[in-house]
DNA sequence: AAGTCGGGGTT
DNA sequence: AACCCAGACTT
């Protein structure tokens, strides 16, 4: 059976024009695929690069990333941001190594079931490692499709997505299921870009109703914006000589299982937690304030300083830490927080 | 169905 | 400064 023109179209160009030496393309085992593909998520191409050659280097297999603690894992994931995604592919591979002997599953169910895997992910895993038929819908598959069907609404929207779903599973051919995924996504990465498409170079100019009606910005539909709201956050930087306080964050929520500096909504709450360990909050010296900008909210950050000298009784709790700034331990932390130690770092030398 | 979760590149 | 990116998970 011949494959239908969308497919053979996708197919002819990736031959051409397809990227095949990115680094989780040299060695296709359903591994790298799983890595790059959880750090790709909501992440692009250039930027993840260096995370996963750094992390492949330190753990070249499942069972040595299984048998890591999750304060390393974080440790390589520290600025990728998503730390979910981090703290999930390693229950993942503890989960491999404990129920499949460290073998990645060839199963859809079995993977899909695995944290930090959906749909998408299992498909893109599947597919581009094993040459499995299953379709993939990210967001470069979504834009092509949206544009080429004239697929009206925003794809956060359920039936957007199922529909953009559907025709994923159509246009999806049995034959070259991995080169076919792989090339859709490098299309809506390298010609069907958000602005500016290429679509005098794109193979699917032919049938694309969006490049038939000029209509390319309108696809795919944009999410009713909303104004994101304000947040204060005041940080204590409680300093001893080369050594800094940090406190671990619970494993759920914003910046979960990173180290942090205490942190406060107000300077009042800051002062009392200061008093309530025997420290004065007279000495505090307020640093330069910054902007930290999330997808939903913006946090002024509020750096406060202080000289503190070590105290048996206070900062006992099993979740912190004195950070040594010469010789860094190998936990994650918050851009912002690696920023502030950065900048204490310098001064130090001084 | 809507909200949460990051940081960086692009425009 | 707004928008988006090889999405998944929680509520």
């Amino acid at each position: 059976m011949q494959a239908k023109p969308f497919a053979q179209a996708v197919l002819n160009w990736y031959q051409q024009y397809g990227r095949k030496t990115l680094p989780w393309q040299i060695e296709k085992t359903p591994y790298h695929v799983w890595l790059s593909e959880v750090m790709l998520q909501q992440t692009q191409v250039a930027t993840v690069i260096p995370y996963f050659q750094r992390f492949i280097a330190k753990f070249p297999d499942i069972n040595s990333l299984a048998a890591a603690p999750t304060d390393e894992v974080l440790h390589l994931w520290t600025g990728l941001g998503y730390y979910a995604r981090a703290r999930n592919l390693h229950k993942a591979a503890k989960k491999i190594a404990k129920e499949h002997g460290g073998i990645f599953p060839t199963d859809f169910d079995t993977v899909f079931d695995l944290p930090g895997i959906g749909r998408s992910t299992a498909g893109a895993i599947l597919s581009l490692s094993l040459n499995q038929h299953y379709p993939i819908l990210d967001g470069n598959v979504k834009r092509v499709i949206a544009r080429y069907y004239a697929v009206e609404g925003w794809p956060g929207k359920k039936e957007v997505e199922k529909r953009l779903w559907d025709l994923s599973s159509e246009v999806t051919p049995a034959q070259g299921v991995a080169q076919f995924n792989q090339a859709m996504m490098d299309l809506g990465a390298m010609v069907c870009t958000r602005s500016k498409p290429k679509c005098e170079l794109c193979p699917l100019n032919n049938g694309c109703i969006a490049y038939a009606n000029q209509s390319w910005s309108a696809y795919p539909g944009k999410k009713p914006k909303q104004q994101i709201p304000e947040r204060n956050a005041w940080f204590l930087l409680l300093k001893n000589n080369d050594k800094v306080w940090l406190e671990q964050r619970p494993d759920v929520g914003l910046w979960g299982g990173l180290y942090c500096f205490p942190q406060f909504s107000d300077e009042a709450t800051m002062s009392q937690w200061l008093e309530q360990r025997g420290m004065s909050a007279k000495n505090l010296k307020q640093q330069i304030a910054f902007r930290h900008t999330f997808s939903h909210f913006h946090l002024d950050i509020i750096p406060m300083l202080l000289d503190a000298i070590p105290d048996k009784r206070c900062l006992d709790q099993p979740n912190g830490l004195w950070y040594n700034l010469a010789q860094p331990p190998s936990v994650g932390l918050a851009t912002p927080v690696e920023r502030l130690l950065n900048q204490l770092r310098n001064e130090h030398e001084d």
